[in-house]
DNA sequence: ATCTAGATTTAGAATTAGTCTAAATCCACT
DNA sequence: AGTGGATTTAGACTAATTCTAAATCTAGAT
């Protein structure tokens, strides 16, 4: 798995490189302020500014995939499948899920609004399990 | 319609009234700023804090909803009935509509994700009507 | 009427997320 | 080595929102 297409790509430089590593290592969803922090720690010379143009491009290439929540920072994802969202009205907490049913909802949603559809999204608020527990 | 109930809840202050009627007037979604151009029509001297504070008030009393999303300001809603949004990729146009199948997932993502449900939205992304017909 | 305590409003400073700019650097090709 | 285009950097800038401290308002007790 070394050398595989290294290269190929000339523009997956190693700032982007080391953006989309940090991504792929986390299973939460950092902010670009936590992305920063550790993309920094592979390249120390890495600026701010070169993160967030590392995540347009890596998002305009579809290998990682924004999350916005008006709370506060955007959050990033690594999973760029389809998928739902639970946010925790307590402590903020995301978490990915897939519910299949939300698919089919996209032609019923389009219809209702008149958009031609692109994509669809479920998101739960609730309370997650770790502040059920310590309520 | 004049005096109704004006002064029974002592905590809806002139301010925090004109906020709320500014919302309730318009159809579309404001931004906090919209919504501070035009209650300093109806209450010259109010401050942009003020309004803020307003929009804390009136959400937490379920007058008024919040929807976030990343791509900038948070949008105000006077409806407050459970129901979906289809933003414009293209435009960023913002429209409300009512899918009552939605609701129905609200179990089935609390099981998924292991939350307890609280509440459940649906987000279309894709191009709205005027959007279509201009390309 | 006057006083006081608590809540609210105000103006402006502060904070935060994210974008922009211009100079420096890198890279592929001559 | 030399050129052009893309990328990176540091830091300035912008926009949204929150914070702070002083001023104002309000309701109830005197």
């Amino acid at each position: 798995m070394k050398g595989t297409k290294k290269n190929s790509d000339p523009k997956l430089t190693p700032q982007r490189d080391a953006v989309f590593q940090v991504i792929r290592e986390r299973e939460d969803h950092p902010t670009a302020s936590d992305i920063f922090e550790a993309a920094r720690r592979r390249l120390p010379g890495i600026s701010y500014a070169t993160v967030y143009n590392s995540l347009r491009y890596l998002k305009e290439a579809g290998l990682v995939r924004e999350i916005c929540f008006g709370d506060s920072a955007s959050r990033y994802d690594r999973e760029t499948e389809r998928h739902d969202h639970a946010i925790c009205d307590c402590c903020g907490k995301l978490v990915d899920f897939h519910l299949p049913e939300t698919a089919a909802l996209m032609q019923a949603a389009a219809r209702k609004s008149k958009f031609k559809a692109q994509s669809v999204h479920l998101t739960l608020r609730g309370i997650c399990p770790d502040c059920k527990e310590s309520s």
